[in-house]
DNA sequence: GCGAAATAGGACTAAAATAGTACTCTATTA
DNA sequence: TAATAGAGTACTATTTTAGTCCTATTTCGC
């Protein structure tokens, strides 16, 4: 129903990774052959999360990246907006934006509002959240409502080469 | 950010006309001129949402579509369901998926979780909402945490036609 | 100082999804 | 029986997304 791209999806996973490293720097690379996503997507990913400000690089031999900051203190909607800039689930949800259907249009506002609070509980889930979360089964709760969910897989699907 | 296709837009719009028109039957044509959508658009959309139950169409001469049930019934997730099908945020959080990276990727379940519990919400949020809650500004919560936005424009953009 | 290893930054291509249109068929009513 | 309206399907153009490649720059180790 809503849709995340695959490459904030990839990043997501890069950027799992690279918390699991802890402080160290990890080449670009050697990400790549942890996750088994092909190089240059991982590396154009590393490119863009640095351009945010999610992972801080270091160049030359021996360089790489590592986050600019706790797992913790990065959340879902930072990492989504870095990837996908800040979309919204209608046009209009936007920031600045007027329609030709002014006079039709009954629905706006409530997109826009549902928008901003999908936004407001992603803000409240980390990187770090979503590590922890894999290998229990919680009945967390979001949007009010307790969520448990059987996980038959909870891997992805697609090739990464 | 998250983000919905426009037809599934145009096709609340689409809905919001319907449920403001009662129990009558409107004909795709009279649709597409009171919202400014193209008229093969709002058909188009308009057959899919009578294959999945949300509106019941009439054909013939004086024929046209209504709403199958009242507005307060039918929800925000049933109306993307309709449009989009059940995607899900990423391609794992879906229903019978496995992939590549199960040694590597470290936030399926995460993902499923967050995608269950917006589509929760989003069942909470039915087209009577969607209706209401546009002439008014209020602090509806969601998430738990209350939103209230600054609405400069609740319109939408680009072209109809 | 030089070469290897890494990132930075673009440009580019191919593939896929989306949007929108057109046409033919069937049903209903006046 | 003619006009109106939906049903179904196929098609095309556009846009977005994914993925790759190339060149420049920076840093480390010898």
């Amino acid at each position: 129903m809503l849709r995340l791209s695959k490459l904030t999806d990839y990043g997501t996973v890069v950027l799992a990774r690279l918390a699991a490293g802890g402080n160290q720097v990890s080449s670009a690379s050697g990400l790549a052959a942890a996750t088994g996503i092909a190089p240059p997507t991982v590396s154009k990913l590393l490119k863009l999360l640095s351009k945010s400000g999610l992972v801080v690089s270091t160049r030359g031999a021996n360089g790489g990246y590592r986050l600019s900051r706790d797992a913790a203190e990065i959340s879902a909607a930072a990492i989504i907006d870095a990837l996908e800039g800040p979309v919204s689930l209608t046009e209009c949800s936007g920031e600045d934006s007027c329609c030709d259907y002014q006079s039709t249009c009954a629905v706006g506002g409530a997109w826009q509002r549902i928008n901003t609070a999908i936004r407001g509980a992603l803000d409240d889930i980390s990187l770090a959240d979503l590590l922890k979360n894999t290998r229990l089964n919680p009945a967390f709760r979001f949007a009010g409502v307790p969520v448990a969910i059987d996980r038959a897989c909870t891997q992805k699907k697609s090739r990464g080469n």
